[in-house]
RNA sequence: GGCGCGGUAGCCAAGUGGUAAGGCGGAGGUCUGCAAAACCUCUAUGCAUCGGUUCGAUUCCGAUCCGCGCCUCCA
């Protein structure tokens, strides 16, 4: 009955039609972040769009583990705790807390692992381990281990890259000579004085591992070693992904990862993101503007995900009044249904239903989706108008966008209650509206706005609405 | 240079070989004490440009122009 779910496999660059392997529980990795500083904008687009994934396939009715990793060693970690006077872990921490922060202000449901790399030091020693023993990875003097990508014949086909083609780049740095290939990745680095006393004990002597085993070594540890869907930012297709699916697949001699799904990037104002154009944005920037992360999450959320996302003010603003017919639409329909239990969907709210579903199936058209959400608000305004939409049916529609909200996360509204002080304000313009005292209760419609509330007087009596 | 993506109304953004969803904004009207919200009407004879295929193309093919991403550790 329902729509098999198709997605767009970057392995194969087609829509595919997508099933768990195991017919039940979606095994899902989503590449999280380095928690050296707060994440940026650009950084949250992509984990909305895993957010939006994840939701749908349980909407869908499977079941999901997902894995999202936290990087918490690396040479920007490392630098800038050395440069704070703080431990590793201390640096780190604070960090992690405030990307936690930062993904309850947006909505995004929690992944039920999120591993930290330095907790996993271990198991990425035995995946290098098994690696040395087939052959595909080699020392080199001064410790370090490397995978040697010309053991491995399949190397590029993901980002569809020939491995002979690949040269050194402006950002190879000096100690590369001891690879064998400059295109040869670290799977451990070994220890030198900018680490300071970041370094583990190895069979290759003190160091740290390299950047890509750490999402082999979780993944499969909590996933498998073959599982349905990895996701991250197009811009780690190349090397970062390459390199996983390279690194796993020698050890384990299965298939890596059945479904590789990457969002664009996002840009502002038609440019990229930088902090010398000063178009860098934080969530924290965009909240301390009086921004929610509610209406952040509308504007991350509702451009399809393989499309550049062109993140500007007027978009926060579009969301901020989107949100509010929505909000309006909620309440009336809250003011119609009561408490009565729901009945079934009027047909025009069951054509809905049926189209958000098969939107968001299709490779998560999420703007599709939303023409089917806004086709109900219309709908069911005319339907009120003309009080045509009995209670129960205003219940059962009431309780759809619920359903629905399981995938968006933006229909619940924030939670503000007006101050003490403009709820009397409020009063005393009843009563003046009562007393025929227009100008009066003008005025005070007035300082009620000037306090960041709008007044609408409905028939139920008087409703309040931020800003 | 290699690989890839995109150019649809004032802005954002779907989509289809048969004649352009939706959101924001704007104009007029209804309702309202006045508003707000809602509702009604209007807001792309055209989907970068030029060719080609076709009964018919925004949708397929080719070329051109413009913008963007990746090419070794940026989601």
């Amino acid at each position: 009955m329902t729509p098999l779910p198709r997605f767009y496999n970057t392995l194969t660059r087609q829509v595919e039609p997508f099933e768990p392997m195991d017919g039940r529980t979606v095994r899902m990795y989503t590449c999280g972040p380095t928690v050296h500083d707060y994440a940026h904008i650009g950084n949250f687009r992509a984990y909305v769009f895993e957010d939006l994934l994840r939701r749908f396939l349980k909407f869908h009715g499977w079941g999901v583990i997902q894995v999202m990793n936290l990087t918490d060693v690396d040479d920007k970690t490392i630098r800038k705790s050395r440069a704070a006077g703080m431990s590793l872990k201390e640096y780190t921490q604070r960090y992690t807390q405030a990307f936690f922060e930062d993904l309850d202000q947006l909505r995004i449901e929690r992944a039920e692992h999120y591993p930290a790399a330095t907790e996993h030091i271990p198991d990425m020693i035995r995946l290098i381990e098994r690696l040395i023993e087939k052959g595909y990875a080699y020392q080199s003097p001064d410790g370090s281990v490397y995978f040697s990508i010309a053991r491995f014949p399949t190397y590029g086909r993901l980002a569809r890259l020939d491995p002979a083609s690949l040269r050194p780049g402006a950002r190879v740095s000096q100690d590369e000579y001891e690879k064998d290939n400059v295109a040869d990745f670290a799977l451990w680095k070994a220890w030198d004085e900018a680490d300071g006393d970041v370094a583990w004990d190895s069979p290759w002597g003190r160091g740290r591992p390299g950047w890509h085993i750490e999402c082999s070594a979780m993944s499969m540890k909590y996933l498998g070693e073959t599982f349905d869907i990895h996701t991250g930012g197009q811009d780690n297709i190349f090397p970062h992904h390459e390199d996983e699916i390279a690194q796993s697949e020698a050890a384990t001699g299965h298939p890596f990862v059945r479904f590789w799904l990457h969002c664009a990037h996002l840009i502002v104002d038609g440019r990229k993101m930088s902090k010398s154009l000063g178009n860098f944005y934080t969530l924290r920037d965009l909240l301390q503007r009086g921004w929610t992360g509610r209406e952040v999450r509308y504007v991350l959320l509702t451009t399809h995900y393989r499309q550049h996302l062109n993140f500007t003010f007027d978009s926060l603003d579009a969301a901020r009044a989107a949100l509010a017919r929505l909000d309006d639409f909620r309440a009336r329909l809250d003011g119609v249904a009561g408490t009565v239990p729901p009945a079934s969907l009027p047909v025009w709210a069951a054509d809905a239903d049926g189209a958000f579903h098969e939107a968001l199936a299709d490779d998560l058209n999420i703007s599709a989706a939303m023409a089917a959400l806004f086709d109900v608000v219309h709908e069911g305004h005319r339907a009120m108008d003309t009080r045509s939409l009995p209670a129960a049916e205003a219940a059962a529609v009431r309780a759809m966008l619920q359903n629905w909200d399981r995938v968006l996360g933006i229909l619940r509204p924030d939670e503000t209650e007006p101050s003490p002080d403009v709820v009397e304000l409020v009063r005393r313009r009843e009563e003046m509206r009562a007393a025929r005292q227009w100008a009066e209760a003008d005025r005070l419609r007035a300082e009620i706005l000037a306090r960041g509330w709008t007044v609408q007087d409905t028939p139920q009596g008087p409703r309040l609405r931020r800003r």
